[in-house]
DNA sequence: ACGTTAGCCTTACCTTGTAAGGCAGTCAAT
DNA sequence: ATTGACTGCCTTACAAGGTAAGGCTAACGT
């Protein structure tokens, strides 16, 4: 029993879909309700359509998780030209973690997606240019890369998966792991939550500019001094 | 219609289930046939019982999952006593590297793994001790897990996430995406892949040893001078 | 007027996770 | 030996979810 109305059928009262339409409102669903709520019921109801209209835009849900992760990469911000390579590494990494912590589904989605869109592709291509600008060979641009985005990547997948947002919360789930053993079968994960992690003032999030630095400092292109 | 024969009910003629014996059989789906074929189903069925049966050893899915990774983690050589921080490190991580590649799935279920298990935690403690024993200050050693963990997390996710396994598929893939594009929409992306990348001998694998060793290179135990 | 095309809908099927409850064998206490 | 509770697995059933197949409507070109 269709519940007719404002034309069900024919030419529709709103915007016709497109890719990036179905896209974007897939990413404000995973953002909102989480990545286990995104259903292709779920991403076509905001759109008004049926799940089924869906499938004239993209080929299926895993390609509207590879526009997800691509609409991503989009919001990063590419590494400046005229700057040094290393305020533009670490412009674009503080960037990068920003847009992902935007969309905590997005780190989770990347092991998964094969093929990059243009987004994703025209990010690297801005990322390793920089270093070829700063003087980095093409091997050792290669090495910075790969160690930079692991650096980044791993971090964010960390921080995403930390079960609590503010210290107040983790200061409960670690007391509650600790609490469960017999007081000392992990010695110094204990002393490392009780004297540090735990303490007020403590940020996860802060730990990611001390790597980064130290990542950053230690490479060099190529022919400059290791001291 | 039942089938009937060997023992359906009552006493069964096979080993009884264990939460143990099913993430075991767990594990096995998942490397065997990838961690989109890991249903309830498909777990159960190698272990010779229904699908519900596991419900009397694992509260779900879930649990399931936290048990995998937990298992994973059982894997991986925990730092030894007695050697110097630099060379357990090195040794730990190229170990977990190797989990982690044997089983690619694990990887993509740690951002959502929140409840860490005994085998997590034994090997974050001793981690963690290796480092304290190595002259590290509390706080410099939640700086060097954070950045050792997140690079070797972040490199094997990118790795594992690779379209190819080889440097023959490589090749094609990458050829494939420079191709459809206009020549030199990628400028350096193409560079740096038919320069380097694609040249024969090159396997992304050995990237982590250079990464690796920059970073132990440019920690230090507190106090000691920055070179 | 008529076919074509674009765009969305309806139905239906198969797969999954899991809630609810059943039935057979075992073991301890009577 | 009988009873009764317990262990361990099974059966049934259902609510989602992805998606194949095919329809219907309006607008446009000829």
């Amino acid at each position: 029993m269709p519940e007719g109305g404002k034309g069900r059928r024919g030419t529709p009262d709103r915007a016709p879909l497109s890719r990036e339409r179905v896209i974007r409102a897939a990413v404000e669903v995973a953002d909102e309700k989480g990545s286990a709520a995104l259903t292709m019921r779920a991403v076509a109801q905001p759109l008004g359509v049926q799940a089924m209209s869906l499938y004239h835009h993209v080929t299926g849900r895993e390609d509207i998780l590879d526009g997800m992760v691509d609409a991503v990469f989009g919001e990063i911000e590419l590494p400046s030209h005229g700057t040094d390579w290393k305020s533009a590494m670490r412009r674009r990494a503080l960037s990068a973690r920003a847009a992902l912590l935007r969309h905590p589904w997005a780190i989770g989605l990347m092991d998964s997606r094969a093929q990059p869109g243009p987004a994703t592709l025209r990010h690297h291509d801005a990322v390793i240019g920089a270093l070829r600008a700063g003087g980095f060979s093409v091997q050792m641009t290669a090495h910075a890369v790969s160690l930079i985005d692991s650096y980044l990547y791993g971090f964010v997948l960390q921080e995403v998966g930390l079960p609590f947002k503010d210290g107040v919360e983790s200061a409960e789930v670690a007391g509650a792991i600790l609490r469960g053993t017999p007081a000392d079968t992990y010695p110094h994960l204990a002393e490392l939550a009780t004297e540090h992690v735990l303490k007020p003032g403590y940020d996860y999030a802060d730990e990611f500019a001390f790597g980064l630095s130290l990542i950053l400092d230690a490479l060099h292109p190529d022919g400059t001094a290791h001291a």
